[in-house]
DNA sequence: ATTGAATGGGGAA
DNA sequence: TCCCCCTTCAATC
């Protein structure tokens, strides 16, 4: 679940469901009890995200930091609630309904310091109007590290998890393990255009979906399929199929511990896009 | 019943 | 580079 749009749209439903009310606040599992009953009655203010770290901020300047991790997962409901079920770390309801906190790497109440050292580590979003991609071109150009490894670090862009940043190497024919001081400045441009632009859309369908229209299968005239994620992809777990552009086979590798997928057709070694 | 995997990330070595 | 955190779900025994 859990990449950049997400949690944009976590943060826009929580505005909307919670903003400019008092809210109530609850631990059921018991590991955030001092800190829901911090919360407990406070009006939420604004709910806003950079990258994958939500930040809801409320009245007396807390702000509650939410960083979901591989596992976490936010829910949300109508009420009157149930009685919560598994393992909720965070329970907030107000009148407009409730939402549910499972899972999370992080949870915790930050001073306005605290969120000031927080966002000053994380690099430009996509996703935010206040972005500045000649921050992250400033790390990239002078990196010896392959751009697919720079592009989940946070601190050079923050927002793209591993689907996007396999999808948007494959959409720009850019090589995965080519450093990152060997990567053009246009050739940048071009990758960062192309997750603000596939970004916003994930904000705005909830799924990721990266498959040119030339290429879906009812253009190219094969059965469709969707990754488990809930979206169509040209090679994220796709390893072993064939590309749907050249027919080569889509590889995997492990890179700093996750999963990378290519496709050595349309990526080829040392190859910069286009 | 148990294991493994998952769209993350921090910290130690 | 590994290990650990946290939770759920699917696959495997």
């Amino acid at each position: 679940m859990p990449e950049g749009h997400t949690v944009h749209r976590l943060a826009a439903e929580h505005q909307r469901m919670f903003g400019g009310r008092p809210v109530a606040a609850e631990s059921p599992q018991g590991r955030f009890a001092a800190g829901a009953a911090r919360l407990d009655g406070r009006v939420l203010v604004e709910a806003d995200a950079h990258g994958k770290h939500l930040l809801v901020r409320f009245d007396d300047d807390v702000t509650l930091h939410v960083h979901l991790g591989i596992y976490g997962k936010l829910a949300f409901g109508a009420v009157p609630a149930p009685a919560p079920v598994g393992a909720v770390r965070l329970r907030l309801s107000g009148r407009g309904g409730f939402a549910d906190l499972r899972g999370p790497n992080a949870c915790e109440l930050l001073e306005p310091g605290e969120v000031k050292r927080l966002r000053d580590r994380l690099g430009p979003d996509p996703l935010r109007g206040d972005a500045d991609p000649d921050e992250a071109w400033r790390r990239i150009s002078r990196s010896r590290v392959p751009v697919a490894a720079l592009l989940m670090d946070q601190a050079v862009v923050a927002g793209p998890g591993n689907i996007y940043r396999a999808e948007v190497l494959f959409r720009q024919g850019v090589d995965p393990m080519l450093p990152g001081r060997g990567l053009s400045r246009a050739v940048w441009s071009a990758l960062w255009d192309d997750l603000v632009v596939l970004m916003a859309e994930g904000v705005r369908s909830g799924r990721i979906d990266t498959v040119r229209a030339e290429h879906t299968p009812e253009a190219m005239g094969r059965a469709p399929r969707v990754d488990d994620h809930g979206g169509e992809v040209y090679v994220y777990r796709r390893a072993g199929a064939p590309c749907l552009v050249c027919g080569a086979e889509v590889r995997a590798a492990v890179l700093a511990g996750r999963n990378l997928f290519w496709c050595p057709g349309c990526q080829p070694s040392a190859s910069v896009g286009g």
